[in-house]
DNA sequence: GTAGTATATTCCTTGACACGCATATGCCCC
DNA sequence: GGGGCATATGCGTGTCAAGGAATATACTAC
């Protein structure tokens, strides 16, 4: 279970990613927002955790977990020579994603590491 | 077999996918350069064309691969919301040393834990 | 036709995981 | 310190995809 691509093949696991986009969740609220066993739910959390994907602060008794970037990057690394292959083929309707790149004006909704 | 994720996890199919991106090649040349036994070339080339990755035309005895683009577009729409997340991170902290806050769990007891 | 080249398909075996279930560990509060 | 909650791990099982070898199909040229 090495690249990131094997890791994110699994629709679980890119669930609860995209559960932690939004903000950072304890093993209990991802297992009841997915409806998924608990056990299921920490073995995915497990690999997304030793993948880079995720990390996990300890708040009593649970654990929060929250997403990190890099391997995030590294898809979207590799994503780049087709991207600009396919740009070629469709670059009449293509607006939307190109430029959100460079869009992060406003909203200082930059969440801040709480103590 | 079903999502694009599960295609690109496989490490061949990613290679012959790369080959892909100069410029269209015929099996017997994916074959060459990957130094892959014809028969898993085949093969994967059969998952890709399903799976929509590439398409094919036939030139006498031979088949001409190429790319299409509209998977690649699926998974960089997948990225799309966690790009704006790690943008955020990038922009922060632009360094390597972004961990070093998190990773401290036994060694000093003077925790504090309100809630 | 036959021989030869290029590609696809079939069968079989093997190895990864994912899952369910049970259980273990860790932490809190009374 | 014992009971209870939150999370992690071990084990057994089933499924499914990848790889190898052999073979089948398709097309060309003679």
């Amino acid at each position: 279970m090495a690249s990131v691509f094997e890791i994110i093949a699994e629709p679980n696991r890119r669930a609860i990613l995209g559960l932690l986009v939004s903000s950072e969740q304890s093993v209990g609220e991802i297992e009841r927002r997915l409806r998924m066993p608990q056990p299921t739910v920490s073995k995915h959390l497990r690999v997304l955790r030793e993948a880079g994907f995720v990390e996990s602060t300890v708040d009593a008794q649970r654990r929060l977990y929250r997403l990190r970037p890099e391997p995030f990057q590294k898809v979207d690394a590799w994503l780049a020579p087709f991207r600009r292959f396919w740009s070629a083929h469709v670059d009449a309707l293509e607006r939307h994603l190109d430029r959100m790149d460079q869009s992060t004006p406003a909203k200082k909704k930059t969440r801040r590491r709480a103590r």
